[in-house]
DNA sequence: GCCGTTTTCGGCCCGACTGTTTTCAGTCG
């Protein structure tokens, strides 16, 4: 059975937790976080890492003794460091460490003190007043670790990116009339532009920050208030929601700005590098000795330190403060750098708007060229078009285009994958579109090979061009297949095909890592909204967003091009 | 346990808020 590398990722965060809870050294626990977070987000699987010999200790977090234990635990299963330590400690006190306000301290305490060991327990020990006995802990503890609990079991899954800007903006437009407020920013995941977010950050300048905390505990949405302080607060609201304000003076805005926007890790190693410089960097400026040297921008503060600006998109600690300090960033792709959209459907399937409406938004965007590509036949819930329903798209298609100026619709269909890895409509009616994109809608469940094989199969046809939301995942909904993505991207290079960022936020299929690892590979990527209406067709920002997480340049993108150019990529010989 | 523009040893980011305390530990981001 092979390891997931979410599994390695848990075993190293569990181990982490209760060596936590032990006492050991920090540091050390925070190598196994570390290591956890680099493997949870890494696009290949580690499994296969380990079979194909690779020096694991090459890896940003994984030393020897990392790349050691990773082997034992693809090859078993499991790790006798943790079976020992769970022995001592047991395994279940890392679920107490999730419930708010109890850190390591506290759950040892009560482990040794009252025998918990669960949430039951827990709950069991508050309702009954047992923890306010014990040293350290009280009434107001006592309450607040119930409350904990309870919201543990009801604690909101992360948001996706559309649905957090729908709670932040409300809030942003919010804070800015309150009375003395200079500028009101989004930082954290939000303004990093993770496909998920957790919590909302906001960064408030002003002189007096009272009466903004004030302003924010007034606010409709807020339901309760975790902590309030005169620079730093935190308020859950009624969807969920925790929410973190803080204010600073404008004299510190960029250093609290780069401070608010994380992430942590990359926080820490810029901190790193300023110390080695005899600078000491917090969210108030950059100071050698007491003196205030950078701090107003942004760019002052990575200045401090050497460094270009580096977008917020890639601020994790992957390789962008190296790659900054050889002036080896790349110039990441904008929206405005997009010439068309080459995924979207009409009505003659599942879309809500007809040829024209989608054209005539595109071309309101000012793009150069469109696509439609409503699913085939093979998807009959979607109303999938067979080969006379896709001959009279492409007459209709055609007369639009004889009256369109500036934007030409292109030919296409979204062509089902079958599962032996043929496609869903014959050659010498693909032979007539302009390009396809090809997609898997039907048996997720295949073992990875033979997944793999089937979508490599499917570019095996000389018709095949774009593979469509490449892993098949729903975020928060469902899971990418099995799949072996590197396998696809290598094959994709090798037979001219090209792999799509599927930009809904639903999606965002590929993620930045799979965009990297393109990039690595030489892969180019086309970024699409799969539009099944005209406003979707506004989805391509996210999609911006996770190709600039991927580093992605204009350049590594198809749909940057002009017409011309996209033409003769879309040649295979 | 990782890591190297001081280093293969000796470091490892920094500060706010709360509650339980008489000066600070614990948690969080």
């Amino acid at each position: 059975m092979p390891v997931h590398n979410t599994e390695i990722a848990d075993i190293f965060d569990e181990l982490a937790d209760l060596l936590d809870i032990e006492g050991a050294n920090p540091f050390r626990i925070r190598a196994y976080r570390n290591a956890a977070e680099m493997i949870r987000g890494h696009p290949k699987s580690f499994a296969e890492l380990v079979a194909a010999g690779q020096d694991l200790s090459k890896l940003p977090s994984i030393g020897k003794d990392l790349a050691g234990k990773i082997q034992v635990i693809v090859d078993t299963g499991r790790l006798p460091l943790l079976d020992q330590v769970s022995s001592r400690t047991p395994a279940a006190l890392s679920k107490l460490m999730k419930i708010e306000g109890l850190g390591p301290q506290r759950v040892k305490a009560l482990y040794h003190g009252l025998n918990i060991r669960s949430a039951a327990d827990l709950e069991r020990a508050a309702k009954s007043g047992r923890i306010r006995e014990l040293p350290g802990f009280a009434a107001k503890t006592e309450s607040a670790i119930l409350k904990g609990v309870r919201q543990l079991a009801a604690r909101a899954q992360r948001m996706k990116l559309n649905e957090a800007e729908d709670f932040a903006q409300p809030l942003l437009d919010y804070l800015q009339k309150c009375k003395g407020v200079k500028s009101v920013t989004v930082a954290g995941s939000l303004r990093r532009r993770k496909e998920t977010i957790g919590d909302l950050d906001i960064l408030v300048t002003a002189q007096r920050g009272t009466p903004v905390m004030q302003h924010l505990a007034d606010y409709d949405e807020v339901e309760d208030i975790v902590s309030q302080g005169a620079t730093r607060s935190t308020v859950h609201l009624r969807a969920g929601i925790s929410v973190d304000v803080r204010v600073v003076p404008q004299v510190s805005y960029g250093a609290a700005l780069h401070y608010f926007t994380g992430s942590k890790a990359h926080n820490i190693a810029l901190r790193k590098l300023g110390i080695k410089q005899g600078l000491k960097i917090n969210e108030y400026g950059v100071f050698r000795q007491k003196k205030r040297v950078a701090g107003r921008t942004e760019a002052e503060v990575f200045a401090s330190v050497g460094l270009p600006y580096i977008p917020p998109e890639l601020r994790r600690d992957h390789g962008e403060i190296a790659a900054a300090r050889l002036d080896q960033l790349p110039k990441l792709v904008t929206l405005a750098d997009i010439r068309g959209d080459l995924h979207c459907h009409t009505r003659a399937s599942d879309g809500h708007a007809t040829l024209e409406e989608m054209a005539d938004t595109a071309a309101q965007r000012g793009y150069q060229y469109v696509s439609i590509n409503d699913h085939s036949q093979r998807v009959t819930i979607a109303h999938g078009l067979d080969e006379k329903r896709v001959f009279e798209q492409l007459e209709a298609i055609d007369k639009l285009n004889a009256k369109l100026d500036g934007i030409s619709i292109l030919k296409s269909t979204e062509v089902e994958i079958l599962e032996d890895g043929s496609l869903d409509l014959p050659n010498h009616v693909l032979k007539e579109l302009d390009f396809t994109v090809c997609a898997v809608h039907y048996q997720y469940d295949l073992s990875k090979d033979k997944q793999t094989a089937r979508i490599l199969r499917a570019m095996d046809n000389p018709y095949f061009t774009i593979l469509a939301h490449p892993t098949g995942r729903l975020i928060n909904e469902r899971d990418p297949y099995a799949i072996n993505l590197e396998a696809l991207m290598n094959g994709a290079k090798q037979r001219g095909c090209f792999l799509e960022l599927n930009a809904h936020p639903d999606r965002l299929d590929l993620s930045g890592d799979a965009c990297r690892l393109a990039k690595d590979i030489g892969l180019k990527v086309a970024i699409s909204t799969d539009a099944h209406n005209t406003g979707d067709l506004e989805y391509m920002r996210y999609g911006i967003d996770q190709a600039r997480r991927g580093w992605l340049a204009a350049e590594d993108i198809i749909n940057t091009r002009s017409l011309k150019d996209l033409r003769s990529l879309f040649k295979r010989n």
